[in-house]
DNA sequence: CTTCAGATGCTCT
DNA sequence: GAGCATCTGAAGA
């Protein structure tokens, strides 16, 4: 399969997330390529989750990302300072995504520690290494994806996920450990849909 | 290890 | 004006 296509986002966001779990998340920046592989995701479906930006077609300008095709990128703003990736998922017309809200670094090191604590890998401490990128404000920074990115097609060549860490000069396993399915995280608001098991993470990961 | 406060600005009512 | 799909550092156990 390799570079995931437009129609790997065109169906159930909940499987997307489950099957996005162990692929490969790549980011160009300038001439330099940074990838991640990701190890945790929720679901976000507008035709009936509270917990979405745009439950019940609820349309915004922040949003209308999702309202979109699948297979873009829908990035916001949160807590006035941590930008959020999301991958559109569903037909043109059911605003749905998800969260990558986790990941671990494989290409680009020196860049990624850079964007994340302005050090070289060798000067982090080892609190700061394990907890890199486990969490969707964190990859952001790490991949210094922001507003700028939001809207932009998988596709193309600045954002996108491979389930072929070969084409990345990597021997990297291609497939995703047993996965954890788990209530998703932040979201107490959300009435009934703080309940659905739409978090998804490698089995040994608790966080 | 855990809890907790504070940061900070955009989005929607 | 209220609230938010979060992160950090400090302090306590």
């Amino acid at each position: 399969m390799a570079v995931l296509s437009h129609d790997f986002y065109n169906g159930d966001t909940v499987e997307i997330a489950r099957s996005l779990l162990g692929k490969y998340l790549v980011r160009r920046y300038e001439d330099e390529l940074l990838a991640v592989r990701i190890t945790e995701t929720e679901a976000y479906v507008g035709r009936c989750d509270k917990a979405c930006h745009a439950y019940g077609y609820r349309k915004t300008a922040r949003n209308e990302t999702m309202f979109g095709p699948p297979g873009h990128a829908y990035i916001y703003l949160i807590y006035g300072m941590h930008h959020c990736l999301n991958l559109v998922t569903e037909p043109e017309g059911e605003p749905s995504a998800v969260l990558i809200r986790g990941g671990e670094a494989v290409l680009g090191m020196e860049t990624i520690t850079r964007f994340r604590y302005g050090r070289k890998p060798g000067e982090l401490t080892s609190y700061q290494k394990k907890h890199l990128l486990d969490g969707p404000g964190k990859l952001c920074r790490a991949l210094a994806l922001t507003r700028n990115e939001d809207g932009i097609d998988l596709t193309g060549d600045t954002l996108w996920v491979t389930d072929e860490p070969a084409e990345l000069g990597l021997a990297l396993p291609r497939e995703a450990p047993p996965v954890w399915r788990t209530r998703r995280i932040g979201i107490d608001y959300a009435e009934e849909a703080r309940d659905f098991l739409w978090r998804f993470t490698y089995e040994e990961q608790t966080r």
